[in-house]
DNA sequence: CTGAAAGCGCTTACAG
DNA sequence: CTGAAAGCGCTTACAG
């Protein structure tokens, strides 16, 4: 037998044509049991694996979907023997979290997950220019991607053909869906907590505003700030999984001497830089400045002190991407809470 | 224009043959540049994504590889305000640290990734008995499977035609290669140190032997015990993953009145486990009994007492393993190493 | 219940 | 530098 047997293969030596062959595998009932004992046997004999390329380019679908996530090309080495919350992807981030949710919904439903990643600058040299995340989008029936991770038009474009989800989205690329979790809410209870309860007045924003999620944030922050009679000034800038800029940030309140009484970050990921900018500082948390997060990731819970931050509902933003695409719900019924997580670094016991 | 152009409508546009269009993205240098601009102009008026599927199977290969883990069905909420080691997956396992690193090393190298999950009774309805390893195996140029995850007479089926990694395997799959870490050497040292620098004599294995990779721990504890002239109870049955046999495990030895001086767990998973049980029977670790595991996943630096472990490299098992299907290497120059991490758990500072 | 045949959307010798 | 055409390995109406 050569190499690779094929269907043909498969019925020459059940004495069967190709779509009985075919049928025999996916419509087992149209097949009589002893043509079907023959084909799964002369399978079996050969060795063969369908070409599952051959079955995607035929049925018009693949049975896969697939994740776009933004490419940090984090390289980690192992563990060290002495571990701090933010040995950067030691615990798992916010997008590890939100992926296992997509990979447990894949596991259940029996679809095969293609993962990739990139920035939207990112194209393969034999790309010429076409985005990486086209390279995903064309093999699989539906793509989730986190804002950010590819270009808009890019986006705009494979939404002509499949299913999209963009994850922190909302505003990107036309015709794309989002998983909406409730960041109003969780930011509202955030800031009247430290407004009401441990009575601060003079706050500030860290963060960046590269996707919609974030807006909602900030803008909720602001809202809220308002609302007490308190000034929000404009947000500092600084990126999750860009460490400098978040220290840079801190560093320039700092030497500004324009340090506030609570720093609100736009993620747990920068308020654990931040926590370790002000300790290197030697500016006490919570006694001097009260830090705060948000997405309620592992690393919050490890942190000295303690991050208090807004939950939200990782696993099940993945979960609910991967329903979108598969048709199960055709929309949210309701935005995904957020839950207040106190800890020490607000303040707190 | 209808839905989902192809490469027809993008070369009738362009008014060029569909050859052209193909070697104008493939092979940009075998056609005159206003030609290719013309075709590029073309594909992004139509919003041109070209189908994965055609193109693997005219090319006979897809650029993807796929890595198949065992399928632990584990869903896990978000995670909680008080954390601990042993919360399963709220911290990465062993096999989330090798997946990390065949995920990073296939996205160096541009390749799409294609997950999937199983046991080795795994079939879904449709597949008739067909495991749903070779569905992900049908649909990319080289496969990494954990052993056990997929049955091994598909295994050696799928390895008759394309390259595939069985890891901690070595013996249950023909064809396929694996990657060779170096327990031996790491397992040797660890029980040396509990023989020789704590002076321990009455040792107990806890693990299975479901895999090559953790014959060989036991055979080395077996081994580096009778030098010493140290009698081998047989090992207590335990498997990582399932919490239940580890807790027995310990419960035999309790209710047997057969605590030994030492513990050596074939796995961190199962050592963490086994400190719990421990600890809800009122047994002091390291006082009364010493704990050891296997991995150094990130748990293990954060139990109390601390677990003393064997550390080996993760997340380069998985690089390795790409990098072995990718032929870059053929073969592994020596044995991945393995490093003795001693904390509390066995009695260290 | 089974088969002949078209078609899925690409790539790639082979000509020109 | 460009095109006509075969072929990759399946699925699926349509006949029988």
């Amino acid at each position: 037998m050569g190499r690779k047997p094929t269907m043909y293969d498969v019925a020459e030596r059940a004495g069967v044509s190709i779509a009985t062959v075919s049928f025999a595998f996916a419509q087992p009932g149209r097949v009589r049991p002893s043509t079907r004992e023959a084909v799964l046997a002369a399978a079996a004999a050969l060795g063969y694996v369908p070409n599952a390329n051959a079955r995607g380019l035929a049925r018009g679908r693949t049975g896969a979907i697939g994740l776009y996530a933004f490419d940090y090309l984090l390289d980690l080495t192992e563990p060290a023997d002495v571990l701090t919350p933010n040995d950067a992807r030691l615990f798992p981030q916010y997008a590890d979290e939100v992926q296992r949710g997509v990979e447990l919904e894949c596991r259940v439903r029996g679809l095969a997950l293609m993962l990739g990643a990139g920035t939207p600058q990112t194209a393969l040299p034999g790309d010429l220019g076409v985005p990486r995340v086209v390279d995903i989008a064309g093999r699989v029936d539906g793509l989730i991607a986190f804002a950010g991770a590819a270009p808009s038009d890019a986006l705009t474009r494979i939404a002509g053909r499949i299913p999209v989800v963009e994850l922190g989205g909302m505003s990107t690329a036309e015709g794309t869906r989002t998983v909406v979790v409730d960041n109003t809410t969780g930011m509202r209870g955030l800031v009247e907590h430290l407004l009401h309860v441990h009575r601060h007045r003079e706050f500030r924003y860290i963060g960046d505003s590269r996707t919609a999620e974030f807006d909602a944030r900030y803008a909720a922050y602001a809202a809220t700030l308002a609302g007490a009679g308190v000034a929000a000034l404009p947000p500092a800038h600084s990126a999750p999984g860009a460490e400098e800029t978040t220290r840079a940030a801190v560093g320039d309140l700092l030497a500004a001497d324009a340090l506030p009484h609570v720093i609100v970050c736009s993620t747990d990921q920068e308020a654990l830089v931040a926590l370790d900018a002000l300790r290197d500082n030697g500016v006490a948390v919570p006694g001097r400045v009260a830090v705060t997060g948000f997405d309620g990731i592992v690393a919050a819970g490890l942190s000295t002190p303690g991050l208090t931050t807004v939950q939200q509902p990782m696993q099940a933003v993945g979960r609910t991407a991967v329903r979108l695409l598969t048709g199960e719900i055709t929309e949210q019924s309701a935005p995904l809470p957020t839950a207040l997580v106190l800890r020490q670094s607000c303040g707190c016991a």
